[in-house]
DNA sequence: TTGAATTGACTCGTGGGTAAGTTACCACGC
DNA sequence: GCGTGGTAACTTACCCACGAGTCAATTCAA
């Protein structure tokens, strides 16, 4: 037991401190959102003291990177991973967004301090970001671009404009489930498909 | 000519005064949010000075509802005129974008305001933003509950989960526009046909 | 006893909000 | 025409809460 906390008392190892604190960063980050945020709050959630995160993490934006870091590997992992299956289309959208929920199904918090927009704009945060959403953003082109092309639109502006629409409508399809926590990824998944079945016609199966 | 301006210099009538403290806060909290703006910030770009803001709007709060007052009373005008047409399907949405680029091309920031993440929560705020916001959405949903009803699809939150993407959509469109001032608005209701000509097929002629 | 982990109590800048004074316009009496 | 108060517009200079970031001290393991 841990109950009785005196001053100083050390007991936790380094880095699983460091977990602890990123987890409760997280999740406040994530239901907050960076800017609404105060270190504090953290400190508070996390259930240690103020300085100890400047100890750890060295400033507010320190944290947030840490946090983004976590988020952003672990999105892009699972669109590399999605993306190896092979899928094409409608298809590979329906992959990515079912790995996605499943990731998310652990750290509900990381898709929301992914796309926080009150994110700081500091050294390499735009890296960061952009690293899954760059990627999200050339899949998206790519399956966008062979459709303008069957259509026999080559306008590269009508390409990026499409391009982030489409970009847009596979976040919303996620910020939508994040605010269903009662929808499991499967049944989430198969929601998808009855709705891009509804507007693309039925011929999904490959 | 007004360009003398000692201290305490009255010269402009209170309607006038407020007129361009509104435009020059819309700028602001348009290119920057809520959060991110300060009073001193508008005061500047108003030519003014901060307690005046303090006089005519009481708090930044009250400032920034004025403004959000003013763009959602545009694009709801604006909303109800295009639903007045009686096109329906996606010939109202496109009437309805079109009229949107229309009259955010007077007053750019609205958009950015009506959309504010960093927006606060106070008193009648969110009826504000609900305001053109339901209205877009009720629109939205009855548009997709007939697709999803052609579909077979009669799912609750089926439909929920498509309104909230349909909305997106809508929403990314008119984004898109405004990062690319060069674009005309009727380019730009030319481009959305284009799309949603690719997207759901050519047969969009009433 | 040494040193790492941890904290209470601080500093300090920023930004929302205010009090009190200053300027200029506008009656009005003469 | 011309002082002269009244008043509305406007500003300078301030207060104060809050939050980022720091430091010296305190606790505990080795």
């Amino acid at each position: 037991m841990t109950s009785v906390r005196r001053s100083g008392t050390k007991g936790v190892a380094r880095a699983d401190r460091e977990e602890q604190i990123l987890e409760a960063a997280g999740r406040v980050f994530g239901a907050q959102g960076f800017a609404a945020t105060s270190v504090a709050d953290v400190a508070r959630a996390a259930g240690i003291s103020k300085p100890l995160i400047y100890n750890y993490f060295g400033s507010k934006e320190g944290l947030f990177e840490r946090c983004l870091r976590v988020a952003s590997e672990l999105l892009v992992g699972e669109i590399e991973r999605s993306a190896q299956l092979g899928a094409v289309g409608l298809q590979r959208a329906l992959v990515t967004l079912d790995g996605v929920f499943h990731v998310l199904d652990d750290r509900p918090w990381a898709w929301a301090v992914a796309n926080d927009p009150t994110a700081p704009d500091v050294d390499g945060l735009g890296d960061l970001i952009g690293a899954y959403r760059r990627r999200l953003e050339e899949l998206a082109r790519e399956g966008v671009g062979e459709l303008l092309t069957i259509a026999g639109d080559d306008d590269q502006l009508d390409l990026d404009a499409m391009t982030s629409v489409w970009s847009s409508v596979f976040a919303s399809l996620v910020t939508w489930w994040c605010a269903h926590p009662d929808v499991s990824p499967e049944a989430m998944s198969e929601r998808c498909e009855r709705l891009f079945g509804a507007v693309f016609g039925v011929g999904l199966d490959a």
